[in-house]
DNA sequence: ACGCACGGGACTCCCCGTTGGT
DNA sequence: ACCAACGGGGAGTCCCGTGCGT
């Protein structure tokens, strides 16, 4: 049980409220037109601190892209924990997992990495690497996913499980841009479910 | 006929030079981080002009939303303009717009409207509003194809023609988000032909 | 006659109101020391507006070589203007002249350039070229008249015009330097006598 | 003898690598360029154990001074220490040891006391003072050796060591300053020079 | 229709110094 | 004796927008 200072300088738990602050504001508002006042004031802090945390605002973003993977991980693994479980199944708690996503309340159905790939990929390439690692890996446990799902049920239809996997990430980045414009998570449903349909029938026989 | 002053001063074609520049930028470094001192110096205006064409920066991102989706519904409406045509065939002609969008070299396939609708969505409710208009213009050309191409030929799969074409339009939108931070345009390739066997599967007997 | 609007507006006096109230921070507390706000307040503008006419303080800081350069030249001027005269007694009258610079009450007698020399050399190449080629100016004039009167007087003793006029634009600046310590000018007006005995000795015959 | 402990820690030691890493910072860029961050991190500490041994910036600043000026008389006291020595001669030596400041390679030849003399004489009153104190010095080496070698050769001309002295040490001081703008020192060699000619020709009989 | 000068207000980043702990 | 976390307050730069002038 690690001992805590009765002080309220907690360095791992500063940097993370930064972090939190950031993502919010950043899901909201983009990283560029999030300024390290707004983290600043949303956490609590100074710039002082601030700086004292991150050496720019770069290194934060790249703190923000790897905590929000991260927590994406985390909850997306609850889909592939059991790893006796049919993988077609598995797929199908990943797609219960976004559909949730979709119902939260409070929580629009916004995705960090997807924001800062659009705006920063073509001006700041250490960030465009690391969505694209991120990215990378979402698509990776898919398709490893996927693969076995192969295996376990020979399917007629031949398909590229990497092919695939970039498709449904593809799909689910894009539902969630376009249903940023239309304030309803409904669309994004609508396209799980087709996006499911979608998988059933590369493993139903004609 | 208007008379054209001495001075190469032609109004609408300044303006046009404005939206022109905010384009590129925008495109390639988003809303946000695109300053109206970047596109004065791009078009090789003066904030003065700039301030004489637009009231503010919104009202230009609310013309450079506009004139995108026309010269996307431009460029799109080769697809449909030939009414006789089988609409199956005016989609894959769609298919293959897009497609050769990821083929031209020196301009990555990125989506101005796209950008926008992720920066601004949840902060600029005008823009949003915009966005949202423009992408169901594409939806809706989408739709109405796949109803025509219902009626048709009958398939025996039933689906909803605007929920596919919202489909169809995220795959869209979500491959070029993820392929910028790809860097080649393949996957998007790969993703569009696979929407396209997905397209022909909906209308192929079982 | 140049016409003035009646308008506050006169960009070059501007930028000279800036450059003056440059020029005297940076005598006082020296260029690093100085902030663009001091400037600023100093001279009634804003820092829209200091940017406006200056790109940043470097640019700045080159502004104010060269105007310091300038006003010291056309104040040295006086010293050579009568091309008739002794090239020794033009001396001298450059001795006199930096003498004044001694006797101005409320102007402590300092060098804006001195002072940039030292503090930017070894970091701002740019800025110590312009020290060096402005110092050389003054170097240049000085050898100059030497070199005449050297012609003129035809001394026994030999030298190097050059090496001469350094020798005395080291000691000016230096006199300056140590006496910025020592709060009252008099050893500076000592220094100056005693560098008008040494170029006397120059050309008195043995 | 003093424990140590076996840490490396020695509080004295430590100091002195701060006043170090301070006086190459600040002949470099200035004192007031200079940031305590660069101090630490140029001396390996933090910001902790320089406010340990230093007040503030100030008193590190004194201590630079302090530091530097007997850093430069032990250098110098070379030159008087046999006090049999004919004191022309010893003025020689010293003239020597200046020469030899400039045939340094890798270290150019600036003095700390000459750069803080100039950015912090108006506006740091405990400095400037310091400052006149560690010049006062070297000019008053300089005079007791004018002053033995009157006593010893009396010269017809007459002359007032102590200002031929302060003479002296401004031709120093502004030789360095000019010289950092060329980068080549051989402009301080050709004064200094000069300067011993100057000296001798105060000794010999006209 | 467009340019120039400028205001006012960020924005990123830094800098000096303090406080509590080891 | 030394360090890490943080506060508070700029510094330099930029940015949107205005208003006058042509």
């Amino acid at each position: 049980m690690p001992k805590k200072s009765s002080l309220t300088r907690d360095p791992s738990l500063t940097r993370q409220k930064l972090i939190d602050a950031s993502v919010g504001l950043i899901l909201r508002q983009g990283f560029n037109a999030t300024t390290i006042d707004d983290i600043c004031s949303e956490s609590g802090l100074t710039k002082g601190g601030f700086f004292h945390h991150f050496e720019n605002k770069n290194t934060l973003g790249r703190a923000v892209i790897q905590w929000w993977s991260q927590m994406g991980t985390d909850l997306y693994k609850k889909a592939w924990q059991d790893s006796e479980e049919d993988p077609l199944k598995q797929i199908h708690r990943m797609f219960d997992i976004m559909i949730s996503f979709t119902e939260r309340p409070d929580a629009p159905c916004v995705c960090a990495i997807g924001m800062m790939s659009q705006e920063l990929s073509l001006t700041h390439p250490d960030l465009r690497k690391d969505c694209a690692r991120e990215l990378g890996l979402w698509t990776e446990n898919m398709a490893r996913m996927l693969k076995a799902a192969q295996k376990k049920h020979a399917p007629v239809t031949s398909f590229d499980p990497i092919q695939v996997a970039w498709f449904l990430n593809s799909l689910w980045q894009g539902s969630m841009l376009i249903s940023k414009t239309r304030q309803k998570p409904q669309m994004i449903r609508d396209n799980l479910h087709l996006a499911q349909s979608y998988v059933n029938a590369l493993f139903r026989s004609p």
